[in-house]
DNA sequence: GCTGACATGATTGTTAACAATTTTGCATGC
DNA sequence: GCATGCAAAATTGTTAACAATCATGTCAGC
């Protein structure tokens, strides 16, 4: 896996469609998911497997078998008997994921500190910079998937594959929470963030550099607006402030 | 998912083969997961779909959605056009897992040791009891499959469901890992690790079973056989010492 | 005796049709 | 007007057959 990174790589270009030879079943996985993360498929909309089999020209056997992907990143739903529906991520399941990331990442941010070299150094800036690019720009999705990618980049300097690939499923579901909970108007500082984050690994400070992580993750979590549920087409439970019990309006 | 668990909760009543009312899907994930932890599917053997759903009295489609499961957790190898097969984790990918898990059980033994109560250090201890009393069985798989959940248990206690499902992959791996590499003369000692584990969560301090969680799980790993591939049935490059170029006997 | 092409069999990949389930719309009765 | 039950449509779940690919064994040629 390393979808995060290709689309990224997308971004520069341009399109993220078909601009690299991938085998039908990836393409279709990539499709969906940039799909998602773009938000014209919206949370809580219904996958039906036989509309998307005609739009990708493929059969339902293999929409099936990508839905199983994504439900394992919990990119969507797959309820017995009801189909696939793209996910909702609730306030918990979004501060846990923070959280969660904290825990990793305060780890990696300590290694990557511990382990910097010129080279690397120079790795780092050179991503930092197509971040103010995009930035700048005022591409806000590029923004949000190569800020992605920055964390990305740490994790595979830490040196762990296995923590990066587990860190990439955090970082997707992440977007999605982001590109669900997000302020209305966007204050999109984390490229300044970015910036004192390299410093603080280029401190050569484990303590330092953690802490620094955990306070750039918690910044992230604070500007989204994980106060009140945003009610979805039909949370009418969310709107009305009680539980549903008839189809009264 | 809840499959260490369930495996275990088995294991006190006997078999674990249909001793609950799952569902077909977790059912054979579960059977195809026991089999290979208890290697009776051995590292690298070809799984041939057709067989298995004969086995299982299921259709080739089960069979290929269940190998997507197992794939994920890493558990097996799907290779194009060829098939399934047992996974077989490299010296590399063990060390590796145990890195990661060492990046984020030093994390949950944190939060379990500043989290403490009466309560939870009884359900810890009453864990402690099923491990002695498995070990003094003799019943070395029940043991493994205890070892397992007790970190399982611990992610539990660290109130973050994100860190306690991917732990589950990795104690899941871990426990192929340990199948592949163990020593002939299995010198189990980790009921014993687990104790001094529980006195520093006990203690309260963060640092302490931080770093009695670290050297447990670098001593699970050096009491592997990690030196040299165990041999697989035709492993015959690592038999001979050389690279094979033809089949010289 | 060895190499390589070829045919054969085994296995995976794909498709389409059928069965089971859920959802939707409509009519009926209160 | 509203709930209930029923029928129809839509959708998912399952199966079996077919196509494509890979592995194996055989045999001609050197």
């Amino acid at each position: 896996m390393e979808s995060i990174v290709t689309m990224a790589k997308a971004e520069q270009t341009g399109s993220y469609k078909g601009s690299e030879k991938l085998r039908p079943e990836e393409m279709i996985y990539h499709e969906m998911l940039d799909a998602i993360l773009d938000r014209r498929l919206e949370p809580g909309m219904k996958l039906i497997e036989e509309d998307l089999a005609k739009t990708f020209g493929v059969s339902r056997a293999r929409i099936r078998a990508t839905f199983l992907q994504l439900a394992h990143d919990k990119l969507i739903n797959l309820v017995p008997n009801r189909g696939a529906f793209v996910a909702e991520p609730t306030i918990d399941e979004a501060i846990e994921v923070f959280s969660a990331r904290r825990m990793i990442e305060d780890g990696v941010a300590r290694k990557v500190a511990t382990s910097m070299t010129p080279e690397r150094a120079e790795q780092i800036k050179a991503h930092l910079d197509r971040e103010h690019d995009a930035h700048h720009r005022g591409d806000h999705r590029a923004a949000i998937i190569l800020s992605g990618e920055f964390h990305l980049l740490l994790a595979r300097l830490s040196g762990n594959l296995v923590i990066e690939e587990f860190l990439e499923r955090l970082i997707l579901r992440t977007s999605l929470i982001i590109a669900m909970y997000e302020s209305p108007q966007p204050v999109d500082c984390s490229h300044t963030e970015h910036d004192q984050l390299l410093s603080a690994l280029l401190s050569g400070d484990p303590d330092v550099a953690a802490a620094e992580m955990s306070r750039h993750l918690d910044a992230i979590r604070d500007r989204l607006q994980l106060q009140r549920p945003k009610p979805g087409k039909t949370d009418f439970a969310s709107i009305f402030g009680r539980i549903p019990t008839s189809e009264a309006s």
